[in-house]
DNA sequence: GCGGATCAC
DNA sequence: TATGGTGATCCGC
């Protein structure tokens, strides 16, 4: 192994380093020519330095696995084949065509916007990004090599006419605002996966379609196209020749042109009511609208939909017959990297093992089970029998949100101080935005040698300030800045993320008004003093709980920015240089720890007086737990909600408040400490032990005496708007119960309704995915499983049956 | 829970 | 001159 010829490893790297011609648009050119400029210009940078480690850590682990090959037994093998079968059968048993699944991928997006808004740009090989890096080409630069991913400065020597144009994500934002209210049309509940890219579920669509008139199946040329828009602004008529075959002068796998002479009007186009017909449609509308292509797959399940979407690009789309026959063949000789989920090193991988094709997979299964693990080989068993998620559902709720940055070395541990306090910040606000807070704080670096590590610590409670995320971030970052000795850590990049998000609750943006009339209510309870209450936070999960099902602005899923702010971050970096006036941090540090910070140095509550959100009286203690009691004295009731009202959560709560009352007490108890920031950084928790005092319906607390604590101050319902002739908290929740349900029902109502109209689709759009019928969608929608899992442990230990018992079981 | 790695876009 | 940012998941500890 160690003296095979280089010819072969560096055939090994390429498939890490170059161009790959997975992407449409990469037929027929010279990838020898251009591999060999790729690797010229990369070679002897840090940069391809560390690819070729990485891929020598790959082949480690391809080693690794050929070796265990080589210990599999006969016997093993077929006990594994029997198992692989029986499974086999199971799917088989599972397979659902009924469903017509839709993927749409809009053609070279960001391009094509910036080709369709500058003219001058169609006909010359274009790039959106920066000379460090490109967010996509158009299909003029890509047949050149040149592609996503890719620097900049590397695709300017494939093509030295190319034209880089930075990009303009509101643009492309506003774009894809048009194209999903387009989407809505044809099914409400479609996953957005990026800014250019859906999964539609066509299935009602089409049940209703087949009873439409023509008329309904009529659209008119031109971008105006909705209803509401009946405005003469014809910025078409003037490009109109020029506008598709500008972008692809041959598309290669075209069907017949969206502009065929089908209709008998020469303004409008008639189409059918099959799937194909409805499909080539929506990307007529969307054409129409935009000025820009799509391309399609049609498949019974997701997995399928993507791939098929790829067959025909750009500007086409692929219809794979939901027969099962049909999807075995199409499967056949499908490339395994096609399937999404299976990257680089997975296709490396399973390359050496002989498996490029899906049937591959379907053939080597049982091998497959010996060396990967569970979750990979499940995957690869569905793949190789085509099969996917067929039911669509949006995406739940964020896990993580993290921010990062690159720039030029920075090596000065006050700068890299400074720098990770603007990183929390700007997290921090993020985090405010969509009312999270989180437990785990991660630190990324990455060192000059693009060599990237991450820290993690995981605090007792969740937090969303600026100074908690700082307090964490800033020791992890001062531990490895120690650990490197007297050498400066060289960073090339740094990053923070948080996670471990304690609950759904206060996701503000969502209610304003709600939130508003509660702040309202608050305030005047704990005399004016703007701080987020037990009340305020059980209210807004409460009602939020209820308004999930009106409310979906969901906005599907990140990833929607791969923006390229190299410039960007350079500049604030050197800003940061510039910046005297930061304290330096690292002074700050010396011998720090986060006892230094007062808003980290204990996180309960700090307030002397509690006040429950029952009773409205104060309770004179800062145990929680105590105070906890309190309330359940209070609430004296069971809670019956069936509704989930996650126990966990309020477990978890309880055992936190443990936490911390006993490190409170353990670390100086004496050292009382005033209120931070107003904020009881826990607070994020309390929404699982309070939320049943609003989810309880038999909640019948004779008066929750807040007589005593002075008027409360008129109550206004949130729904009907109307003030209500009660102070008691529990007749008022009752009220709004009531009229939230009324309009969910309503609402609900409505779409059954709207359902039959088409053009009212659009109006239940906001219709949550909370409310659609019970989709037992057994995978996620998202990237199923890594499957280029190393093997497991086990199996290297010999235990090989283990696993793939699990794996059957 | 942590850290490295892979993957998608 | 120069190789991104965000989010998710998996695996082995």
């Amino acid at each position: 192994m160690d003296n095979e010829p280089t010819s072969t490893k560096d055939e090994g790297f390429l498939s890490r380093m170059a161009l790959n011609d997975n992407k449409a648009g990469m037929e027929g050119l010279d990838r020898d020519k251009i591999n060999s400029i790729i690797m010229e210009s990369s070679k002897g940078s840090k940069f391809y330095e560390n690819e070729l480690k990485k891929d020598q850590q790959v082949n480690q682990r391809i080693e690794k696995i050929m070796l265990q090959k080589a210990c599999i037994t006969q016997a093993q093998l077929k006990k594994a084949q029997a198992q692989v079968e029986k499974m086999t059968l199971a799917l088989e048993r599972s397979r659902d065509l009924s469903r017509v699944i839709v993927h749409v991928d809009m053609d070279a997006f960001y391009a094509a916007v910036e080709m369709r808004d500058c003219p001058e740009l169609k006909t010359k090989p274009m790039a959106v990004g920066s000379m460090s890096m490109l967010s996509t080409s158009n299909y003029h630069a890509r047949k050149y090599g040149v592609r996503a991913a890719m620097p900049g400065f590397i695709a300017k020597k494939l093509c030295s006419d190319l034209v880089i144009v930075p990009p303009n994500f509101d643009k492309y934002r506003a774009v894809s605002e048009e194209i999903r209210e387009i989407f809505a049309n044809y099914d409400p509940h479609f996953l957005p996966m990026s800014l250019d890219e859906a999964y539609l579920d066509f299935t009602e669509h089409l049940q209703q379609r087949q009873a439409w008139p023509e008329s309904l199946r009529t659209h008119r040329y031109g971008p105006k196209t909705e209803k509401e828009t009946p405005t003469p602004k014809d910025r078409k008529a003037k490009e109109e020749e020029d506008l598709s075959p500008v972008l692809f002068e041959e598309s290669p796998g075209s069907p017949p042109s969206l502009h065929g002479p089908k209709g008998a009007n020469e303004d409008s186009e008639f189409f059918g009511t099959c799937v194909e017909e409805a499909v080539r449609e929506m990307r007529f509308r969307i054409e129409q609208k935009t000025m820009l292509t799509a391309s399609a797959g049609i498949a019974p399940n997701m997995m399928l939909a993507k791939v098929c979407s790829d067959k025909n690009k750009p500007n086409g789309q692929y219809r794979l017959p939901p027969t099962r026959e049909a999807v075995m063949d199409f499967m056949q000789d499908l490339p395994v990297r096609k399937v999404c989920g299976i990257g680089k090193v997975s296709e490396k991988m399973l390359s050496a093992l002989g498996v490029t094709k899906c049937s591959h997979l379907g053939q080597q299964m049982a091998l497959l089970s010996l060396l990967f693990s569970e979750t990979a080989c499940r995957n690869f068993l569905e793949v190789s029998l085509g099969l996917g998620s067929t039911r669509i559902s949006r995406h739940e709720e964020r896990k993580s949100m993290s921010i990062e940055r690159t720039f030029k070395e920075l090596s000065d541990a006050a700068e890299q101080f400074a720098l990770c306090r603007e990183l929390c910040k700007d997290l921090a606000e993020d985090m405010k935005k969509e009312g999270l807070k989180g437990k785990t704080v991660s630190l990324k670096l990455k060192n000059v040698n693009f060599e990237v590590k991450t820290r993690a610590q995981t605090l007792p409670c969740a937090v969303a300030e600026e100074e908690d995320i700082f307090a964490v971030a800033k020791d992890l970052l001062k531990t490895e800045i120690d650990n490197e000795g007297p050498h400066p850590l060289k960073l090339r990049l740094m990053g923070v993320r948080m996670s471990a998000f304690v609950s759904s609750e206060d996701k503000a943006p969502m209610q304003k008004s709600i939130l508003g009339f509660l702040q309202k209510a608050e305030e005047s309870q704990n005399g004016g003093e703007p701080q987020q209450s037990f009340f305020h936070r059980a209210h807004a999960k409460r009602l939020q709980l209820l308004m999930s099902s009106v409310n979906t602005q969901d906005e599907g899923c990140g990833a929607e920015a791969s923006g390229i702010p190299s410039k960007e971050t350079k500049e604030s970096a050197a800003a940061l240089n510039k910046n005297g006036s930061l304290v330096p941090p690292v002074l700050e540090n010396k011998g720090s720890s986060v006892e230094d910070h007062p808003s980290t140095s204990g996180y309960e509550a700090h307030s002397q007086t509690l006040i429950c959100p029952v009773c409205s009286s104060k309770v004179e203690t800062t145990d929680l737990n105590a105070f906890n009691r309190h309330i359940d004295i209070c609430l004296n009731v069971a809670s019956t909600n069936p509704k989930k009202s996650e126990p966990d959560s309020a477990h978890d709560y309880l055992q936190e408040c443990r936490e911390l009352n006993k490190q409170r007490r353990q670390s100086e108890a004496e050292e009382e400490q005033p209120v931070s920031s107003g904020v009881c950084p826990q607070g994020g928790q309390r929404g699982g032990q309070i939320q049943k005092v609003f989810l309880t319906q038999s909640d019948s607390k004779p008066t929750t005496s807040q007589q005593g604590q002075g008027k409360r101050p008129d109550l206004v319902c949130p729904v009907c708007h109307l003030t209500q002739e009660t102070d008691d908290l529990t007749v008022f929740n009752r009220h709004v119960d009531l009229c939230l349900n009324q309009e969910v029902l309503h609402e609900l109502k409505g779409q059954a309704t709207f359902s039959q109209n088409p053009s009212a689709v659009k109006n239940s759009k906001n219709i949550a995915s909370g409310n659609l019928p019970k989709q037992v969608s057994k995978g996620k929608n998202k990237r199923r499983g890594s499957p280029s899992s190393l093997p497991s442990k086990k199996l290297r230990s010999l235990g090989l049956c283990n696993t793939i018992d699990k794996f059957f079981k």
